[in-house]
RNA sequence: GCCGCAGUGGCGUAGCUGGCUAACGCGCCGGCCUGUGGAGCCGGUGAUCGCGGGUUCAAAUCCCGCCUGCGGCCCCA
């Protein structure tokens, strides 16, 4: 029995996982920064109040929070945008468009369940300063590259809040109440089918025929053109704000040549309930996991500075990526790729020290090297190599000390050559 | 916060209609093997059976509570 565990929720990272982190980041982050968006770090710890600032006490359950040894009241961040948001809602030195990005854990506490864990990473984009569309169309187009660095073809479902508002208003939504009810029925009409999403919209306060038309919509999954024809009038001069943003954002899309892969798609609500604008979710075949998701939230960072700053961003689960990367089988083919990792084998007490020599001059090539430090024979250094990561054996010994030829040995195949440090050296180095 | 399933050496499992000293495979350490690993054989290491309580002459096994893991609901990423 284990002692000492993790706390629930809470997961290790070895040796094999954080190879896996290690590559999905040297994928997405050079995408990121083609884009021009430059990695900052927010504290992992924020006070309290900062974090209920942002979402409410509602939020407050979700939260790892505690009194630090003075009594102050924190907690750990629960997402990136409250730092970012922090930071640039306090800094007038630079000038809009600020375009920063993270790649980060954050905690939240929740009941741990597939895909869900009390600590997870994200890879974070958010740009402030402008409010068109041009800057929702840059980070969809950038969470869609995100997605094909790593090999995953992925589709954007867009909506926007302002619209779905005016929509459920016009067709009977009075309340404050009443609208976030619609909008949970919404989110939920992937899951659920065009009946229950018709009877909940309707406990909702939506009367039956308004409540039937909706659902059409949603179902329909009609295109921006197809979305107008179908509104009536009233509807239309309620909405025209969000559907001209939405008309340059499909617009800018297509420059982008990326408006075959997005669609809209009413059932795109975005829990969280500070978004006021544009939102979307990216999903990939064959998984209705989302696996990013963002959209416009131009009055947050009012909330932490005076420096107001209209914003839109994209971000994704590093655990949730990784899950649909196992289930379409890209990490089997990393395996079959190791990168190269040699053993220097020595053969007794005098040629340790030139065993040694060699592993630092592959070590200065870049190439990872390592040599025996337990006091071990030939046999039982080799047997070491092949049960571990190593690719290669270079053997040490008296003969190839002499002659300045070494042997070096393909682990996986068993096949042996004889060459000069040098010929090994160029043969082994990295691109 | 709610519901379902599960928990036995580091890992995977057997035992679970109660009854010898808890068994097996993998791993790890060493030997056979003083310049060539993966195979084989031999030996070793390693479990108060998730924790606590109860029933019983006797509990890994039955009962209750808790913890943890997996999955689902709510919510979210």
């Amino acid at each position: 029995m284990t002692q000492f565990t993790t706390p629930r929720g809470m997961n290790d990272i070895g040796v094999e996982e954080m190879e896996r982190r290690l590559w999905i980041q040297s994928k997405i982050e050079p995408v990121i920064r083609s884009y021009g968006f430059r990695r900052v770090e927010p504290t992992f710890i924020e006070h309290l109040d900062t974090l209920k600032a942002k979402s409410g006490e509602a939020i407050l359950q979700e939260i790892y929070y505690f009194k630090d040894k003075a009594g102050r009241d924190l907690g750990l961040r629960f997402d990136l945008t409250v730092g970012m948001a922090r930071m640039v809602a306090n800094d007038f030195k630079t000038p809009e468009p600020i375009k920063l990005y993270a790649i980060s854990p954050m905690w939240r506490y929740d009941e741990p369940q597939a895909g869900r864990y009390r600590c997870f990473w994200q890879w974070d984009v958010e740009t402030y300063g402008p409010t068109e569309a041009y800057a929702d169309a840059e980070v969809i187009s950038l969470g869609l590259d995100v997605m094909k660095s790593v090999g995953l073809n992925a589709t954007v479902h867009v909506s926007h809040r302002k619209l779905l508002e005016g929509v459920v208003r016009v067709l009977g939504a009075k309340t404050e109440e009443q609208v976030k009810r619609c909008f949970n029925a919404l989110d939920k009409a992937q899951k659920i089918g065009r009946d229950e999403l018709n009877q909940l919209l309707q406990s909702a306060g939506l009367p039956a025929e308004s409540s039937q038309l909706l659902v059409d919509l949603v179902y329909s999954r009609a295109d921006l053109d197809g979305l107008k024809a179908k509104l009536g009038e009233g509807v239309l001069r309620q909405v025209e704000d969000a559907l001209r943003e939405l008309d340059v954002l499909w617009d800018e899309l297509g420059s982008l040549d990326k408006k075959q892969s997005c669609s809209l798609d009413l059932s795109i609500v975005r829990g969280l309930d500070y978004y006021d604008g544009i939102v979307f979710e990216g999903y990939t075949e064959g998984s209705n996991l989302s696996l990013f998701g963002g959209g416009r939230y131009n009055n947050l960072t009012a909330i932490y500075g005076s420096r107001h700053l209209p914003a839109t961003g994209v971000a994704g689960g590093i655990e949730r990526l990784m899950l649909a990367l196992e289930q379409v089988g890209v990490f089997s083919k990393l395996e079959e790729q190791k990168p190269v990792r040699v053993f220097v084998a020595n053969t007794d007490e005098q040629t340790r020290r030139d065993a040694i020599g060699v592993a630092t001059a592959l070590r200065r090539r870049g190439i990872v090297a390592e040599y025996t430090i337990k006091d071990w024979p030939l046999r039982r250094q080799l047997s070491f190599a092949g049960a571990g990561s190593y690719t290669h054996a270079l053997i040490v010994g008296r003969k190839e000390v002499s002659t300045g030829v070494y042997t070096l040995k393909e682990l996986k195949s068993g096949l042996q050559v004889e060459k000069s440090l040098q010929e090994i050296l160029d043969m082994l180095t990295p691109p």
